[in-house]
RNA sequence: CGCGGGAUGGAGCAGUUGGCAGCUCGUCGGGCUCAUAACCCGAAGGUCGUAAGUUCGAGUCUUACUCCCGCAA
């Protein structure tokens, strides 16, 4: 059996590691074009092509692929039986589908339909689910709406972030991406449309990190920071410098009074204010219904550390607001 | 050569026009307390990222390098 496989990120790059490992042969794997990026705009390999370096494997990174002959016919040429496509980035048309004998399959981490899209991983953290899974389905021409080979549910713990639940799915994803192509190998693949009703998980904007005080309750915000994290952070305001939360607990007034008295911010302090700092004792800060306990926090040019450590250096006081 | 910030005891920070290296916390020893996010007394711990230069004298000024962070992609 003979694989094309395409993909980006480390999820992808973990599949391609179990299909390589499993034996079959990888005769080609697609990454898009290196860009500069970081700092200094250099030009860094992703993962995938990178692993795919390490491995002796034959690279190919066209611009585009619609309307692109000569990569067309490069695959052609290599005659490969199934494509695995993770995480690639780009809708393929339907002249490239039909290429291989077995057709394409993809990794999506969610339970299709729900979360169709780019950053279905984000999406379930951020609106707060219980569960969500991964899911081998074929490749069409529409965004992720294929058959469904197999499905994974797993259950996302309520202090999990993105990036911790990423790992889980991209270990899992590859298990399955490597069972699927065991039935597709020995000919038992069975797969099943989608349901008719979808939902959309689309790329996450910018201003989405912004903390909005006013509009959000505290498990809103909770599930914003562990969204958001490692992709980019939460960010609020703080005396003109940035902020940016990495990990927060909520807890109910209450509770906050019960571990540090009450003081005249607790009493009313509008969301965003600071309702106590104490280096022992955390920070903790007013949202719309309860209390955002900061437990790992980066501040302006800084790295990121626990609550206790930055207090040390960053003396903060209560009344202070964030905005 | 995309723009900018930073590197100072174990941790987080301060250090003014170059002139004995400081703060909070932690650590160790002692005291007080039923107790603590408590308090009191004492101690250890730094060739100030690396290399060179200016100077009587450099954490502080100049140059190069390494690593880290933010923006932008």
């Amino acid at each position: 059996m003979r694989i094309l496989f395409m993909g980006t990120p480390d999820i992808a790059r973990e599949s391609l590691d179990k299909l390589y490992n499993a034996g079959y042969e990888i005769c080609g794997v697609v990454t898009p074009p290196d860009r500069p990026s970081g700092r200094g705009m250099k030009l860094i390999p992703c993962p995938v092509k990178e692993y795919a370096l390490e491995k002796g494997l034959k690279v190919f990174q066209p611009e585009k692929i619609t309307n692109n002959t000569e990569f067309k016919d490069e695959i052609k040429m290599l005659n490969p039986d199934l494509v695995c496509v993770v995480s690639y980035g780009v809708i393929l048309p339907k002249s490239f589908l039909k290429i291989p004998k077995y057709g394409c399959i993809n990794v999506h981490p969610s339970m299709l339909p729900k979360y169709r899209g780019a950053a279905p991983i984000q999406w379930a953290i951020l609106n707060g689910d219980e569960t969500t899974g991964v899911t081998i389905m074929y490749l069409d021409e529409g965004m992720d709406s294929g058959d469904i080979i197999v499905q994974e549910e797993v259950t996302i713990d309520p202090d999990e972030t993105t990036g911790e639940l990423w790992n889980r799915l991209s270990s899992i994803g590859a298990k399955l991406l490597k069972e699927s192509v065991d039935k597709i190998n020995n000919g038992t693949v069975k797969s099943v449309p989608q349901p008719e009703e979808y939902t959309l998980a689309p790329m996450l904007s910018k201003e989405m990190a912004k903390i909005e005080w006013n509009e959000k309750n505290a498990q809103e915000i909770k599930n914003l920071v562990r969204g958001l994290n490692p992709i980019m952070g939460t960010y609020s305001f703080l005396n003109g410098k940035k902020i940016k939360f990495w990990r927060v607990q909520t807890l109910s007034k209450d509770e906050l009074k019960d571990k540090v008295g009450i003081n005249e911010y607790l009493k009313e302090g509008k969301p965003g204010t600071v309702l106590f700092a104490h280096e022992k004792i955390g920070l903790f800060v007013a949202a719309k219904d309860e209390v955002i306990s900061v437990l790992e926090i980066q501040g302006e040019n800084a790295k990121r550390m626990n609550i206790s450590d930055f207090l040390r250096g960053n003396k903060i006081q209560n009344g202070e607001i964030f905005e």
